[in-house]
DNA sequence: ATTAACAGTATCGACTCGATACCAATTAAA
DNA sequence: TTTAATTGGTATCGAGTCGATACTGTTAAT
């Protein structure tokens, strides 16, 4: 029963992730939830950076969401701004103290002294094999991939080089490209 | 930075787990933090089965455990008895109904769809990179391992190939050694 | 033009969590 | 052996998460 090992293993995982989490937020009075929403910021797209889509990715109801986003735009470590095509949506970007902070907060240092202790090798194996069980779990569960271009099926390289989104039918920087969305389909 | 790559993955899993804990828990009204100290209940073992081993274990601090306990033991999942030896510690036995419920929560359908779709091979890979991270953070922070007897410098095997711990001077079956133990110490 | 779907907010109750204070049993120190 | 420190556990409180429900405003479908 290998499974039940794994479970284990990955709850084990994340409790001690939440605990650094819980510690590195208390410095600056947030909840572990808040760490969770300024990190997806810091990595996802200008496509994704809507609260739909941070409900998407954490997994909760819109209205949690949206009373952290809340409490996160008081302290003004985002700022919010409506889409310019549709109403309905909101765009969350960070503030220079929300990059400020993010950069902090992550990776939290419990994590930095483990990771000191592996060796590259040991390290590139356990990120392939998370990436596996990652993409399992979402795959099986029909849950939104939030994977970057390169793994998309919707990215194109045009014969200059440059990057376009076929979905969105726009053109995307290198920089674009290393970034999370909500659109994200395995090829 | 592979770093960051290993520490977005162990987040993401670990969020993923918490959604499908909360989806089993809300069905007989527990919450994730519940599920996870059933879970804990059932793999440890005689000596780890106290409030404070899982205050230990999950990272919070006694009087948030204490909170749970009382939860657990009011829905009669769990029994309380005090120690022969020492008056100041509780022990905590699942119930018949408490060991039901972990057998139906464990591993949760979420997470048995994912396993389905790996192959064994990919399983331990998983598996054991999984155990290298987790062993790297524990150390690295100081934190207790919570293994079995197995990786454990107190464990003795006897001439007639029965188990003795060097900790607690107490004969152990073959059934102890597979319980994890708050006194773990690696090898 | 009406209806349905969608993005987001507001409010409420149940619950977690840490902090603080407290008690009883054990152990260490004097 | 009395006293002080330590340990395991509980009680209470306030801040905050979370889901459920109900709601507004915008866009898409018919």
């Amino acid at each position: 029963m290998k499974q039940n090992h794994i479970y284990n293993s990955v709850e084990r995982l994340g409790d001690l992730l939440k605990v650094g989490a819980r510690q590195a937020g208390a410095e600056h009075g947030l909840q572990p939830v808040h760490v969770e929403v300024l990190h997806y910021l810091s990595i996802c797209n200008r496509y994704s950076d809507t609260p739909m889509a941070v409900t998407d990715y954490l997994g909760l109801t819109k209205g949690t969401v949206s009373q952290t986003l809340k409490v996160l735009e008081k302290k003004d470590l985002l700022v919010k701004s409506i889409d310019e095509n549709d109403k309905r949506i909101t765009h969350l970007k960070l503030s220079e103290s929300g990059q400020k902070l993010v950069a902090d907060l992550l990776p939290t240092s419990l994590f930095m002294n483990a990771c000191a202790q592996l060796s590259p090798e040991q390290q590139s194996n356990i990120d392939s094999s998370l990436k596996l069980l990652l993409r399992a779990l979402l795959t099986a569960n029909n849950l939104k991939t939030f994977g970057v271009c390169k793994t998309c099926r919707y990215n194109q390289q045009t014969s200059d080089g440059n990057y376009f989104c076929g979905l969105v039918k726009q053109p995307l920087t290198s920089d674009d490209t290393q970034l999370i969305c909500r659109e994200h389909e395995d090829i």
